[in-house]
DNA sequence: TAGATTGTTAATCGATTAACAATC
DNA sequence: TAGATTGTTAATCGATTAACAATC
């Protein structure tokens, strides 16, 4: 649908944007302006303005966005416009958390399985779910077919296991293991490694 | 001590580098190139070389980096060369996850102590440490002086636990709440947000 | 209409890459 | 010495900002 080649830059923004209009909804607001919007965000008003435009024309001169009009476009250039089901592979205490987590909800996401190669936590149970063999990971997401994952096993194993999830025909994968990964072209990666974000900023301290 | 100031988007690479050579380390290396570096963690080995050369010259024409070395030197110029304590502002599922995670030993960090504010989680055990009363909270952080904090409350609660936690003298927020927060320039603020990491990649999916 | 704010262009600014002399 | 790889320069590439005509 989206024929045009966008930067990466601009779609690391959009679901900034998105997160904050749904906030705005909430709050009860229903027209904002790029520099309202800017403020919130932390990015300037100009660049907004430039980063929607490659998408289409969403506001009106001299009136802003109408807040539910816009979220809804985002929504449909982000794909989330339908609910993606996610694989959750490691069940320690991250992919417990992760697999509980409420802030999926209203975001475009829901976990539907957790796997772990643990026999003494295979078929224990987490929230909703009950934790499955890993032996019979590929299986269960290529049925289910699942487009989505998060690693949460230990930096040992996360190479092994994205070589499955790719093989089971996974596309996205949110990387929780503190370790880079390699994957092929059409597969995408993200890193959520808390030590890499605290070092970061440590450099500015003291 | 880096009088030089550096392009904030370097300094997000060298934790990145860090934790490959870390891993390089345990796997026996002793000796990389700015190429097999670029390799492990996808990116150019040219970029790689003239980052570091922002801070120093670690290598040696011919040979590569010693790893030791290189480690000991971005563990210095990231300051975590010591060990910086946190502490936890909620005790909900992300609160209690990132409180006993482990991934923090041997990467600069060390959670100190938790809080939260329902009456029913107060003085319970999370690991080692028992929940305290938020509203002991600016005492016991600017008591402990504690300079670093993760704020795992719900969004509508961020933005107060921020400003309480800026007033303890609070220096680096990493905030996993789904909302942008305001803090004076003198903070630092990252987030994490697995919503929006994975909204980024179902850009590219379907 | 007058005021406000968009979408877009041109100018600026900054980051990445390619290439190579220096040197281990 | 010959081969390898750094540190650095210059060229390229891309992103951000400022400004304003268009228009609601």
């Amino acid at each position: 649908m989206n024929k045009k080649l966008i930067p990466e830059i601009i779609v690391t923004r959009l679901p900034v944007y998105l997160r904050c209009l749904q906030r705005m909804l909430q709050e009860g607001k229903s027209v904002t302006s790029s520099q309202e919007l800017g403020e919130r965000v932390g990015i300037s008003a100009a660049q907004i303005r430039k980063d929607l435009s490659q998408f289409g024309e969403f506001g009106k001169q001299g009136r802003g966005y109408q807040i539910e009009f816009l979220r809804k476009q985002i929504e449909e250039i982000l794909h989330i416009d339908h609910e993606w089901e996610i694989a959750v592979v490691g069940a320690g205490d991250i992919g417990s958390a992760v697999a509980q987590y409420r802030g999926f909800i209203d975001r475009g996401f829901k976990v539907k399985m957790i796997f772990d190669n643990k026999p003494e936590k295979i078929n224990q149970q987490i929230g909703v779910f009950y934790i499955q063999d890993s032996a019979n990971m590929k299986e269960a997401i290529r049925e289910a077919d699942i487009k989505v994952a998060m690693i949460c096993v230990p930096a040992e194993a996360a190479q092994e296991v994205a070589n499955q999830l790719v093989a089971a025909g996974v596309k996205a994968i949110l990387n929780y293991a503190p370790i880079n990964i390699s994957v092929p072209k059409s597969v995408r990666v993200q890193y959520i490694d808390p030590s890499i974000h605290l070092q970061n900023m440590t450099y500015y301290l003291e």
